[in-house]
DNA sequence: ATTCTTATATTATGATCGTCCTATAATCGA
DNA sequence: TCGATTATAGGACGATCATAATATAAGAAT
């Protein structure tokens, strides 16, 4: 009822930044309101200004954290894939039905990019950031070409897969949804990764991914 | 102050679906208010619900026109681009500055395929007709291979560019933004259109386009 | 010309929003 | 141990939302 120590707010606060960024890319910014979000949590939603100074700050802090562990998770995925299938592991990933199926685990890029724009200019900033890393970090897994072409490479994987999971998830066909998906990662699977054989004629779920849960 | 003629009527039902289709683009679904809408055509919000049952009807007809509009006007500008330059032209205009600063008059995919997701099941029917019918007419422009690699095509190319303008107008940072635009551009162009060459080593804007307006 | 219909104006309703204020009780600093 | 701090609870505020109900004046039908 009253206060608690001060790792149970760090903890709360965690928890807060954890909702919300799940929340903001299932429902929106706008779709996502202070007071359910409190009490998804278990508080009122009077305690949300002991942890944030407004809404606004809250959505800059949850991209900027969602935007490093997405990032983070991919390049593990990459890092753990057998040599020189890293890519694939990330783009075969990124253009799946889990993902797609799955925004609030998932990347922020399809989820959020459509409504940064019309946020503030500390938000849209957290975003810049965010999306600067992962485009480096993208590049450091691509193979061919100098500096500069793996960077320009990077600009275009990274804005394709946000795109075509953008329209997989838009669509009420899953047939056109599943063929979003399975063009695009054909396509960039030829352009940006090592071709890895294609050993049996029909291409199910090949380097079929254990985890679950985050993307 | 009262009742108007039925070509009165027809006119104001006309002027509020455009109205909604440029706020809808510009400031989001839910970021745009009957209340407001009404009162950008000179009516009262009273009014709203003479011409459609709820905001979700406005919503759905609003993307039905929207996405016909702007698939007639890619194609037109196509049609109107020199032999085996059309999709050169779309190419170029899809991912121009132009475009990347007037989202009220734009696409619609970059704009609103991340709020369709939550909408009513009218609205996204509505958005998937809509994008099928582009998908089928960007596929009727692409020159090389079979109709269902052209197909296949089609969906790389228009998700794509819907992802490179999404980032584009989320990022501040203006220069990473027109990098995201330059590098897509050419390699879209590259994989998709017919090699133009590239005559001066600068490449500003090739292909200058004159109209203003409507995207 | 007169009645019927209806496009708009006006006002109301109940819900929800972001934010702020005050009270309380438990932790923290001494 | 005891006073100062503060994490949470619980209301309250004004604004705005989507929608509805009623009123009015002008077109449409006869």
């Amino acid at each position: 009822m009253a206060r608690t120590s001060r790792a149970e707010k760090a903890r709360t606060h965690k928890r807060l930044v954890d909702a919300a960024s799940r929340d903001f890319r299932t429902t929106g910014v706008e779709g996502t309101s202070i007071p359910r979000l409190m009490e998804e949590i278990g508080l009122t939603h009077g305690t949300f200004y002991a942890h944030f100074d407004s809404k606004d700050a809250l959505v800059a802090e949850s991209y900027a954290t969602g935007m490093r562990e997405s990032v983070d998770r991919q390049m593990k995925r990459a890092a753990d894939a057998p040599s020189g299938q890293g890519l694939n592991a990330i783009i075969d990933r990124y253009l799946s039905a889990i993902h797609r199926d799955d925004p609030g685990d998932g990347c922020f890029l399809p989820s959020m990019a459509g409504e940064v724009r019309r946020q503030p200019e500390i938000v849209r900033h957290a975003f810049t950031d965010g999306l600067r890393n992962y485009f480096e970090r993208l590049a450091e897994v691509l193979a061919d070409g100098d500096a500069d072409s793996r960077a320009d490479h990077a600009l275009v994987l990274a804005s394709g897969m946000a795109g075509a999971v953008l329209l997989a998830r838009a669509v009420t066909d899953v047939e056109l949804s599943d063929r979003i998906l399975d063009a695009c990662r054909d396509f960039y699977t030829a352009a940006f990764a090592s071709p890895v054989a294609e050993s049996t004629g029909d291409n199910e779920d090949t380097t079929p991914i254990e985890d679950t849960g985050q993307w």
